[in-house]
RNA sequence: GCCGAUGUAGCUCAGUUGGUCAGAGCAGCUGAUUUGUAAUCAGCAGGUCGGGGGUUCGAAUCCCUCCAUCGGCUCCA
C-alpha cells in the first residue's frame, strides 16, 4: 500500500500502482468519468498512469486550467490523427494547447492546402475517431529508438525535435493508429472529447523563423460537452461585436481611406473630440508631475537618426528618406521623438540643480509596418505617442521611474483597466548585435527597472530579448476583446542615447556628467489606446470622455423650442448635449440614440414644458426620473467627478 | 513580407449550375403623420458588382493579375 495525500492534506492508503482514475472512482463515479489528468507531486501525469510511491496528488477535470490544458493538448493529437487520415503523407511539427484551445503545425504534402471549407470534414473525422474511445497510451522510448521511428517514417521535423531532447526523458503517446512524440499528459481516452471546432488556418514559420519553411497551422478548440462549445461560439460572436473597427465605424470615431494610404487613420470629429479629451486629461496629470510641453517637427535630418542608431537599426526597412530638391539633403519621417527631445535638451547647458527635466509631447510618428501587420487602430503606420523624455541624474533614476509607474497606474485605474499585465523586457545576452551601448550601461538600466517594479510591488513577467535596441523597458499589456495582448503603456531606461547625443549636466563637483534618460508613454499610442478602450467599453465610454453626454428628445416638433432652451442651458454649463429634432416617434429616437451609446436621453413633452423639467433616461437603466435642468447639471457633474479621482 | 480567406449602393447582406441578376432592408432625399421611453407610412434617388486583363455569343458568377480588408505567422524603435 502507498499513501496518497490530497490537496486538503487528507491522507488515504491505496494499493501500489493506483491511478488518478482509480482514486477519482473512490470518491465518485462521476469524478472518474470527468477526470482528465492528475498532478503527482506537482508534476502533471496522465490520469491512468500508475502511481507506485507515496505521493501528493491533485485531480484535474476540464474545470481547471491544468485539466483544460491536458484536454486541449489531447485534442490536438486527435486533430493530428484526423489529418493523417484525411491527408496521407502529412508531416507533423508540434501541437500545443493554448489559452483558448490548441493548434497543430503541419506540413502538407506538395500541392495540398487546407482552407475553411475543409474544416467540417476534419471536425467530422475527429468526432468519428473520438467515438472509438481509444486510450491514450504512454510509452517511454530511448533516443535511438525514437530517432529510428521517425527516420523510418521520413519525418524530418520530429527528428529535429528529438535531437534537442535528452535521452531517458522521451515519451510517445498513441491513440488508436496514431502515435506522436509527446511529454503529455493526456486524457484517459478520446471518448471524453465530445465537441470540436476547427477555428482557423494560418501559415506559421517553422520554429518561428521567417527564413524557414512555412507550415500550415490549424487552430481548434474542443469541449467535453456540446453545450460548452455552443456557449463558447456565442461568446466569440459577442466579442466580435466589440471590435473597435466595427464600433469605430458605427459611432463615427475614425475611418481609413485607401486613397490616403493603408494604416493611416483619419480621426472623425467625434473621435478627435474623444482623443483630445484623453490628451487633456493626461496633460493635466503631467503638469502636476512637472512635465514641460515641447513641440517638434514631423521630419528630421537622416543624420539625426544615424546618431541615435535608429537609422542603422530600422532605416533600410522603413519609409525612405525625403530629399530636398536643391541641396539634396535627406530627411526621415520621424519614427521616434527621442532624438528631437535630446536636441532640445542640448539647446542649453544644464546644472545638476535643474534635473530632472521632463519634456512631453503628443508626437506623431510614422513607421513602415509590414503590410500584413496592420490592424485597425492598434497597428498603424502613422500614430501619436503620448511621449515624454525625462533627463535625470543617476541618483534620481529610481524615484523618477516610480513616478512614471504611478502615472500609468493612475490612468489605468481611472479608465477601469483592471486586467493588465506588466512585463519587464530585458536584452537577450546571446544576441548582442541587436543592441547598442555597453554591457555596463545595460546592466545598470536593467537593475534600475527591476528595483523599481519590486519596490512598487508589481506582479511582473520577465521577457528576455524584448528590450528596445537602446534600453530595457517596463511594458503594460492589455487584452482586446478577442484576447489578443497589446502593449499600451511603456517606460524605458536609457543610458545609451545620452551618450550618443553627448548630453551633459554640470555636477556639484564642477565636472560634466552624463544624465540618464527615461522614455515613457502611459497610453503608448493614442490610436492603440483608444482602440483597446473601445473594445473594453463596447463603445460605452465613461461620461467624462464620451463625445455626447446627453441627447434631448422632444416628444413632437411642438416641443422643439422648449428643448432648445434646455439645450442652451446645458451647453452653457458644459454638458455636451445634442437635440434630436427629427420628425420621428419617441421610441424611434430613443432606439437610435441608445445605439449611438448616448449615456443620457432627455425626453421633453407637454408635462415637462408645464413643470419646466426633463425626463431622464439612463443608458442601460431606463427612466430614472424627472429633473430640472440645474438638477441634471449637478447630477452629471457629480458623476463626472466620481469618475475622475484627483491625482495625489 | 508569408499562408489562408474575403471584397455586390453610405451600412448589413441576397444573388441557385455563366443567360432580364444588378436586388432587399436600413441610412439619405421628398411628402404625409405631430408622435410619451428601443424601428410611423408612402414615394424618389443610390452601384462600371474592389481595379485591370482574359475565356465566352454572353461574366457579379470561370481564369490570371494587382489593390485593399479579415484570421494567423514574422516584425513591432
Amino acid at each position: 500500500m502507498i499513501e496518497i495525500t490530497f490537496p486538503d492534506k487528507q491522507v488515504k492508503e491505496f494499493p501500489e500502482g493506483v491511478s488518478g482514475i482509480d482514486i477519482a472512482r473512490s470518491i465518485s463515479n462521476q469524478l472518474a468519468k470527468e477526470i482528465v489528468a492528475t498532478s503527482v507531486n506537482e508534476e502533471l501525469w496522465d490520469a491512468n498512469r500508475p502511481i507506485n510511491q507515496n505521493a501528493r496528488i491533485k485531480l484535474h477535470t476540464f474545470d481547471n486550467d491544468e485539466g483544460k490544458h491536458a484536454f486541449w493538448h489531447s485534442s490536438a493529437h486527435l486533430m493530428a490523427q484526423a489529418i493523417e487520415h484525411l491527408y496521407p503523407g502529412v508531416k507533423l511539427w508540434v501541437g500545443p494547447a493554448i489559452e483558448n484551445g490548441f493548434y497543430y503545425d503541419i506540413d502538407l504534402p506538395e500541392g495540398q492546402v487546407i482552407s475553411d471549407n475543409d474544416f467540417k470534414k476534419i471536425e467530422d473525422k475527429m468526432l468519428e475517431l473520438a467515438r472509438l474511445k481509444n486510450d491514450y497510451v504512454r510509452k517511454e522510448m530511448s533516443k535511438d529508438e525514437a530517432l529510428a521511428y521517425y527516420n523510418n517514417k521520413g519525418d524530418e521535423y520530429k527528428v529535429d525535435l528529438i535531437g534537442g531532447l535528452e535521452d531517458g526523458t522521451i515519451t510517445f503517446y498513441s491513440q488508436g493508429d496514431f502515435t506522436d512524440l509527446c511529454r503529455g499528459p493526456h486524457l484517459p481516452n478520446t471518448g471524453l472529447i465530445k465537441a470540436v471546432k476547427v477555428l482557423s488556418v494560418a501559415g506559421a514559420y517553422w520554429k518561428g523563423d521567417e527564413t524557414q519553411k512555412q507550415l500550415t497551422r490549424l487552430y481548434g478548440i474542443s469541449f467535453p460537452k456540446q453545450k460548452f462549445l455552443e456557449e463558447y461560439l456565442v461568446l466569440l460572436e459577442e466579442a466580435k461585436k466589440r471590435d473597435h473597427r466595427k464600433i469605430g465605424k458605427e459611432l463615427e470615431l475614425f475611418t481609413f481611406s485607401q486613397k490616403v494610404g493603408m494604416g493611416l487613420p483619419l480621426w472623425l470629429p467625434k473621435g478627435a473630440q474623444l482623443r483630445e479629451r484623453l490628451e487633456n486629461f493626461l496633460k493635466k496629470v503631467q503638469k502636476k508631475y512637472g512635465y514641460e510641453p515641447v513641440i517638434t517637427p514631423h521630419i528630421g535630418l537622416k543624420e539625426l537618426y544615424v546618431t541615435s542608431g535608429h537609422y542603422a537599426k530600422y532605416g533600410k526597412d522603413s519609409f525612405q528618406p525625403i530629399n530636398t530638391p536643391a541641396e539634396g539633403e535627406e530627411f526621415l519621417l520621424k519614427p521616434m521623438n527621442c532624438p528631437h527631445h535630446c536636441e532640445i535638451y542640448r539647446s542649453k547647458p544644464h546644472s545638476y540643480r535643474d534635473l530632472p527635466v521632463r519634456y512631453a509631447e503628443f508626437g506623431t510618428v510614422y513607421r513602415y509596418e509590414q503590410h500584413g501587420e496592420l490592424h485597425g487602430l492598434t497597428r498603424v503606420r502613422g500614430f501619436t505617442q503620448d511621449d515624454a523624455h525625462i533627463f535625470c541624474r543617476p541618483d534620481q533614476l529610481k524615484e523618477e521611474f516610480i513616478k512614471v509607474i504611478d502615472i500609468v497606474l493612475y490612468i489605468f485605474k481611472t479608465l477601469d483597466f483592471k486586467d493588465f499585465t506588466t512585463q519587464v523586457s530585458l536584452r537577450d545576452k546571446e544576441n548582442p548585435d541587436k543592441y547598442i551601448g555597453s554591457d555596463e550601461n545595460w546592466e545598470k538600466a536593467e537593475q534600475a527597472i527591476l528595483e523599481a517594479v519590486k519596490e512598487k510591488g508589481l506582479d511582473y513577467l520577465i521577457e528576455t530579448g524584448e528590450a528596445a535596441f537602446y534600453g530595457p523597458k517596463l511594458d503594460f499589456m492589455v487584452k482586446d476583446a478577442l484576447g489578443r495582448k497589446w502593449q499600451l503603456g511603456t517606460i524605458q531606461v536609457d543610458y545609451n542615447l545620452p551618450e550618443r547625443f553627448e548630453l551633459e549636466y554640470m555636477g556639484t563637483d564642477g565636472q560634466k556628467h552624463r544624465p540618464v534618460m527615461i522614455h515613457r508613454a502611459p497610453f503608448g499610442s493614442m490610436e492603440r489606446f483608444v482602440a483597446v478602450l473601445i473594445e473594453h467599453t463596447a463603445g460605452k465610454f465613461p461620461l467624462w470622455l464620451t463625445p455626447e453626454q446627453a441627447v434631448l428628445i422632444p416628444v413632437s416638433e411642438k416641443y422643439n423650442d422648449y428643448a432648445k432652451n434646455v439645450l442652451d442651458i446645458l451647453n452653457n454649463s458644459d454638458i455636451r448635449t445634442l437635440i434630436d429634432e427629427r420628425n420621428e416617434k419617441v421610441g424611434r429616437k430613443i432606439r437610435d440614440n441608445e445605439l449611438m451609446r448616448i449615456p443620457y436621453l432627455l425626453i421633453v413633452g407637454e408635462k415637462e414644458v408645464e413643470s419646466q423639467t426633463i425626463s431622464v433616461r439612463k443608458q442601460g437603466e431606463g427612466d430614472v426620473g424627472t429633473f430640472s435642468a440645474s438638477e441634471f447639471i449637478e447630477f452629471i457633474n457629480k458623476e463626472v467627478e466620481s469618475q475622475l479621482d484627483e491625482i495625489k
